[in-house]
DNA sequence: CCAATCTCAGGCTTACTGAGATAG
DNA sequence: CCTATCTCAGTAAGCCTGAGATTG
């Protein structure tokens, strides 16, 4: 389900070499190898995720809903709610919920006053996935290495000035 | 093809208020976030540099691959290089190259001394939508902004780190 | 005989569009 | 009558596995 490696690792890094005949031949934009980074990292992190919840049963799509279902106050959330917090299509949400109840970790239950909306709740079953989960994908660091506290906080920073500056909100 | 929005953008950052709510919950752990964080940028970045590729007729995907062209000695790879380079699979590789052909900007060559193998050169046509769709892509600053360039170099710095750790490169 | 390179067939996942049902 | 919420069907893209042909 993820890109995960198939090249044996090169002995130089890619990128820093595409960014300096970029540099040499059209000058110099660090966008690009910024860019290439993400995209590649983001590669690198979706592989170790879902690799370590696996045995889980789950993607790190899957892991998210339940992360934010267990987050809510009441235990519940509309469909559309956490859609907006995923960042999701409504009907990648429909399918989300679907897999999940599929497996027992959540059911939909009809919203008391608005009958057009569904809610999502946790399940036992889900709660005790969730944990389980979380101390794999904890336990590999979300496979994200090599940086100390204080390079992870940087990082989370930079990349939140990103969203913020292409209106991911407000 | 990509990614994003539906959301109409939330007045608050979800990824920083879930890591606060873990932070009460689990524990104090910056890599959920980070990771979430590298997530989305990705998104973002991969719906606005398709955005300015499209009417080019380019994904990503296959810009990097004329670029990874254009940038070698001989102006043609073999197949299995442009997978190493680009960390893709060897099929998705056969992929692009059939879509890179059928628009006539690469074609297919006989490797001189080892037929097992393919090589892949840039077209004329190639080379001139490679120009267009660089100026494309620059003059949105590959999607990222928010950043002046002192920090796109740090985002960089710490991205590598982090591909190193996983082993990316030697 | 085994390894490397590429291709093809098939399947899986994801996300989107558009349409429809139900409800406010 | 119009909007909101959710679902379903169909489409398109991407990547993967596994098998096969050709060559070294």
């Amino acid at each position: 389900m993820t890109a995960s490696s198939t090249a044996p690792a090169l002995p130089f890094d890619p990128i820093a070499k595409a960014a300096q005949t970029w540099a040499e031949r059209i000058g110099p934009n660090g966008a690009m190898a910024a860019v290439t980074n993400v995209m590649r990292v983001q590669q690198i992190l979706q592989a170790a995720v879902d690799e370590a919840l696996k045995p889980h049963g789950l993607t790190f799509a899957r892991y998210e809903a339940l992360v934010l279902l267990s987050f809510s106050r009441r235990g519940s959330l509309p469909m559309r709610m956490m859609g907006e917090r995923l960042q999701l299509h409504p009907t990648s949400i429909t399918n989300i919920v679907d897999r999940l109840e599929a497996d027992g970790l959540a059911r939909r239950l009809p919203h008391p006053s608005d009958r057009r909306t569904t809610l999502v709740e946790l399940t036992d079953a889900g709660r005790d996935r969730l944990t389980a989960a979380t101390g794999a994908v904890t336990g590999a660091d979300f496979g994200l290495r090599g940086l100390d506290d204080a390079e992870v906080t940087e990082l989370s920073t930079l990349l939140t000035k990103v969203r913020q500056a292409a209106g991911d909100f407000a």
